[in-house]
DNA sequence: CTGGCTAAACTTTTT
DNA sequence: GTTTAGCCAG
């Protein structure tokens, strides 16, 4: 039965599962480099699965992915592999259910954290606070440290948060990051760093952790020797993947885990590195066999199971041009005759256009629309595809930018949710009761101060006098908190209780409330499938609906719809046919990202991520022209683009070039005639 | 002290 | 287009 299972590998892939042979305690650490489409997760759940026949104990393998749906693709892959070997599916749901220790970084973290809080001085209730929350509070101190009132202006919260969150993740000195990351901030180091402090001291009043603590005293943690080793024997097999994106700190854990790297193994492929804007650093993967000895084994899987072999010449070309470069090329033995598509548009009203009929076209030919995907490089790339969707009434999924989570009322309800649970979180609180009328910053914060006095919270706002506009609210907002607090009215009926209470404010508050509360009751049904209030909002932090639908509601499960996607969002999918919007500089490589040759050479990566996920399509589309929002001088305006520079003329045999609506059956001039040059932005980079 | 106003700065990718 | 600081009337 295992043989016949891993014939279906190549040797390469084989000699991955097989790693380390028997028995399995023996086996070293394994660095796998996976190319895109190489079979990396199919590898990763076959390991998996050997080391678990093998006799390892499934809740003793923790499985660290980059995102939660990586994580439950894995875990489904390996439910799959059972199903396969044993024709019971019952029996193969049990094998991945006690794989309890299967997740992101950040909740695996969350949870031994949990576990281990009495011995490291935390108290388990912690809270845990989004980007958001964290930036909120890191402006509230900021404001009480006076530095919003300085001569020259001060970075901007979201600016502070991201400075400390690099230090944090990178382990550098404030000094180095500023130097090296963020220089037009070098002149604050001393601001900065008191901020820094005040920061994780008021966060630790609070009982509250950020989305970097989960990692910083997990690391922590383990520099103390008994748990620590207490730690690290509770897992035999302990496997990454993505590992290049991951940073120095979750380097460090991982050390700290496997010492001496006896049953480690990390799955990477250093040309897809595209998250070095969350400090993640390439070294990790490159650096990773020299660290033990005798280091590492390195297996290489360069057969592409993917896309056909236009589409990976073209991927393979466009690599080929980076500058530094550790994996081979990948080969398929898919052929076809088809290339990629080099689509020239007039603009991206064009560009959406194209997009429709060619998408209704596959499914015309017998394509699902799930089988095909947009990827962009921002969020709002997809606007004008996402307006032409909805006139035509195609359905669409999107993934990646803005979350449901982030709109101000649903944060709002959250808001009164997390206040509940854990009165001393000071920025829920703040966000409360700020909705009441005539209830500003300064009233909210006597009224925290008050709660923090008393030991029944509570009692501490009902005693809390309101100013007069707010004298008829504040007694049902005592009640509601104080009803939700006791838990009488039960999980999920508070919800409603809750959303009844928020309704008024909402409809005083915003103009558009009628659609907010229709996201309100999307909230509440998505909520009613946690098992608790705790469960609920610590799950909602660390694995947010990550997908926004194209129209109201969640799609069913078997409906059929287009995906959107962030190209970051994209890493691990695959379609059969994708398109990749605004392949024109600018946007690609975004114009935000030409600081440095590092960062070009990371949005070269991440085109290379993009044009790798299709399997037998693929079209990448040229807009002569954009639109850009307000840049500073003269508010919007559209911009002549030039085709990205990761597709130069050397390159273009790889394409097949067009241009749509094609020259004959429109006056444009023909594309391939005169290519756009953008000279507005020649004349700027010559100050740049 | 709040809330409405203006002027000006900033605008990516995500756990 | 959105967020932030500062000003001023009530």
């Amino acid at each position: 039965m295992q043989a016949a299972r891993l014939e279906k590998l190549n040797p390469q892939q084989r000699r991955a599962v097989e790693h380390g042979g028997l028995p399995l305690a023996d086996a070293g650490p394994l660095l796998i480099i996976a190319g895109a489409g190489s079979g990396k997760t199919s590898t990763l759940a076959h390991r998996v699965v050997h080391l678990i026949e093998n006799g390892a104990d499934p809740r003793r393998i923790m499985l660290m992915t980059f995102s939660r749906r990586a994580a439950a693709e894995m875990t489904r892959r390996v439910d799959r592999i059972f199903t396969e070997l044993t024709r019971a599916s019952s029996a193969a749901g049990a094998m991945t259910d006690s794989m309890t220790w299967a997740g992101t970084f950040h909740s695996v973290g969350a949870r031994l954290l949990r576990e281990y809080a009495d011995d490291i001085g935390l108290k388990g209730a912690f809270t845990i606070h989004d980007r958001e929350d964290s930036a909120d509070l890191m402006n509230l101190v900021r404001h009480e440290l006076a530095l919003s009132q300085t001569k020259e202006r001060f970075p901007t919260k979201g600016t502070c948060l991201a400075i400390y969150s690099r230090a944090v993740n990178s382990e550098l000195m404030l000094d180095e990051v500023l130097g090296t990351t963020f220089p037009w901030c070098a002149l604050w180091q001393d601001e900065l760093h008191r901020l820094f402090g005040s920061y994780v001291e008021v966060k630790q009043a609070q009982n509250v952790l950020d989305y970097d603590d989960l990692l910083l005293y997990w690391a922590h943690m383990m520099q103390e020797p008994s748990i620590a080793s207490e730690v690290s024997a509770r897992f035999d097999h302990v496997l990454v993947d993505e590992y290049q994106d991951t940073n120095r700190l979750q380097a460090s854990i991982l050390l700290a885990l496997r010492p001496t790297g006896k049953g480690l193994t990390v799955v990477g492929d250093d040309a897809q590195a595209i998250y070095s804007f969350r400090s993640a650093t390439v070294r990790n993967i490159l650096d990773f066999p020299g660290q033990f000895t005798p280091p590492a084994d390195v297996v290489t899987l360069e057969q592409n199971y993917r896309s056909t072999q236009p589409i990976l010449a073209a991927a393979n070309a466009v690599i080929g041009l980076a500058e530094e470069r550790f994996t081979k090329n990948l080969w398929s033995e898919r052929i076809s005759l088809e290339r990629p598509r080099l689509v020239g548009v007039r603009d991206e009203a064009d560009q959406a256009r194209y997009v429709v009929e060619k998408v209704l076209a596959g499914r015309e030919a017998g394509l699902a629309l799930k089988a095909q995907a947009v990827l962009f490089r921002t969020s709002h790339h997809s606007g004008p595809l996402e307006v032409e969707l909805t006139r035509r009434n195609i359905p669409f999924v999107k993934f990646g930018g803005l979350k449901f989570l982030e709109a101000a009322h649903i944060k709002d309800m959250l808001a009164l949710l997390r206040f509940a649970q854990n009165p001393r979180d000071r920025v829920a609180g703040f966000r409360v009761i700020q909705l009441l009328p005539g209830i500003g910053p300064a009233t909210a914060a006597k009224a925290l101060d008050r709660v923090n006095e008393r030991s029944d919270p509570v009692a501490g706002l009902a005693e809390t006098k309101p100013p007069p506009a707010a004298a008829e609210h504040w007694p049902l907002f005592v009640e509601a908190l104080r009803i939700v607090r006791s838990g009488a009215a039960g999980w999920p009926a508070e919800l409603d209780l809750v959303r009844r209470w928020y309704e008024p404010h909402l409809d005083r508050i915003h103009d558009d409330a009628v659609v907010r509360q229709a996201d309100l009751l999307q909230l509440v049904q998505i909520a009613s499938t946690y098992p608790s209030r705790e469960r609920f909002l610590t799950e909602l932090t660390l694995d947010p609906p990550d997908a926004t639908s194209g129209r109201a509601g969640e799609p069913l499960r078997d409906d059929d719809y287009l995906i959107l996607s962030t190209i970051h969002s994209a890493k691990g999918q695959e379609w059969k046919s994708v398109f990749v919007l605004n392949a024109v500089d600018g946007c690609l490589p975004s114009d935000l990202a030409t600081g440095s040759g590092a960062e070009i050479e990371e949005e070269r990566r991440l085109f290379y991520v993009a044009l790798t996920r299709a399997r037998d399509h693929l079209d990448v589309i040229v807009p002569q022209r954009f639109f850009v929002h307000g840049q500073r001088n003269n508010g919007d305006r559209h911009m002549y683009a030039s085709r990205t520079r990761f597709v130069p003329t050397g390159l273009l045999e790889h394409f097949e070039c067009c241009s749509w609506p094609s020259p004959a059956a429109s006056d444009a001039v023909p594309k391939s005639a005169r290519t756009p040059v953008d000279l507005r932005q020649r004349v700027r980079r010559s100050w740049g």
